[in-house]
DNA sequence: CGCCTGAAATTTACGATGTATACGTACATT
DNA sequence: AATGTACGTATACATCGTAAATTTCAGGCG
């Protein structure tokens, strides 16, 4: 019963404070290396874990990650990654993590370009709109760069109740209900409102992700997507229509979509 | 190089005959039953096979499907089970086109009701957008009550490209682009309205799904949504409007926003 | 300097999982 | 009754997540 007194893992949870004392430093080559070597690249701390395990996924995907996988990637041993990751469900959830965090990386550095067009003449708030906008934007552009990280967004979502989520997650939902609220959007409305956003730029996500390509390496675009096989008059609208479907959305369907999803909720016109 | 020749497994791919021949007849009982009994209650089958699979993911979660537990389940050893899903994957994709039957049967049973009300006036079909309603009613009920299958859904629908999606599924999306069809979009607009619409179903079906509850056996809504673990004023927005959002926004949500998204690319009026 | 302490990483071990391969067995057809 | 074949079992293996004990290292203190 008196387990765990001692030697608690530092950082397990979701405490910030980084476990290694001079982050970036190149440090524990004073000895020379010697011995035991302490990782391959100096000590391990839950940024280089969860930065590490994200390019692996996305470069072998989310099968091939595995504690002793993502341990031998950073020159150390499975248990080793305990300190950092609860388990291997919180390492999933620090994916997630890690793309909001992304996420607010791409919101920040294009925060600085054309600061307010100053409101055109109403009483409108002209912000708010283009401010989804670009979140939408920006979502879109970080679930693309990381395709194998995407279930989870729906998996974990599932998973782990809305208050025990990461900040880097709930700092996002903040985000846009703070923009509903800006729209003039009472509680209720402003609740309904965040569920259609919310449902909408994950569906989107999904469905421009949507598995079309059957034999990638086909040059005719036909058996690429596997149309050979889809019994021919069985479903012809769904085979006359597939390579209008294997092109994506693109970011501009999902604003597009994003304005029609709102339109019910906010008082003004969707565009103008 | 000269495997696999004979002893074939039957219906392991997407084959639709029944490896059984008598279906339903209760046979191997003209022995007695006597040795190996042949799986606890007659043979196996892969419609049997599902079916359990789906009741155990319904029961005990996602986590608890594994071969050799699906298998005790049916009194049978794990590996019988490769004979009617290829493995664990095809299992799964199985189970996503239990819930397409499932639907299917759904839309079946509601059909024989007001048949048609007979075109009102103008050239307008009448019954598309309704038939629509219907099919997004029938999801999200067949949604709320597989909810532990849902991650599938998204899973899976990424794993696996369109052309080899079981004839369940794929029928369900023609479904879909028939009646846009009929509702008088062309080709490009059609593929545009279809992953508007899907992207919608799914997204929402998510969104209302999403984990909200941290401590269920709580009497204090705010403790039972363990609001208390939230930085209080980090997030004031989200705090406040955290009870809201754990209401579910129900078929009417889903179907009043399936015509805004729907809005942008339909001629006529939404509602009327 | 050498020791000590607590943190960091390793070692070892266990049970569970997916599945390849080989084998048995009962049934339907002849 | 013989036989071929569909169905299920038995055995085995690599890999997985992770609990527990142990070793190794860094740095503050005498």
């Amino acid at each position: 019963m008196a387990r765990r007194k001692r030697d608690e893992p530092a950082g397990a949870g979701r405490d910030e404070r980084a476990p290694n004392r001079s982050a970036d430093h190149a440090q524990g080559r004073r000895t020379g290396r010697r011995a035991a070597d302490h990782g391959r690249y100096g000590r391990l701390s839950r940024e280089r874990v969860l930065s590490t395990a994200l390019e692996l996924v996305d470069r072998e995907g989310l099968s091939a990650l595995s504690m002793r996988r993502l341990g031998s990637e950073l020159g150390v041993e499975a248990m080793a990654l305990y300190r950092y990751a609860a388990g291997k469900d919180a390492l999933l959830d620090g994916l997630v993590e890690a793309l909001y965090l992304e996420l607010r990386e791409r919101l920040d550095e294009g925060a600085e370009e054309g600061a307010r067009p100053p409101a055109k003449g109403g009483a409108e708030e002209p912000g708010w709109r283009s401010e989804l906008h670009r979140i939408a934007r920006a979502t879109y552009q970080v679930a693309m760069a990381h395709p194998e990280v995407v279930p989870l967004l729906a998996t974990r979502m599932l998973a782990v109740p809305l208050a025990r989520r990461a900040p880097a997650v709930l700092s996002a939902q903040e985000d846009i209900l703070r923009l509903l609220a800006a729209a003039g959007l009472d509680e209720d409305t402003a609740a309904a409102a965040y569920r259609a956003v919310s449902a909408w730029l994950l569906g989107y996500v999904f469905a421009d992700l949507q598995a079309m390509v059957d034999n990638p390496d086909e040059p005719e675009a036909a058996f690429r997507l596997g149309l050979y096989r889809m019994p021919a008059h069985d479903f012809p609208e769904l085979r006359a229509i597939t390579p209008a479907l294997a092109e994506r959305g693109g970011p501009q369907g999902l604003t597009e979509g994003l304005d029609a999803v709102l339109d019910p909720w906010v008082p003004g016109p969707p565009q103008d």
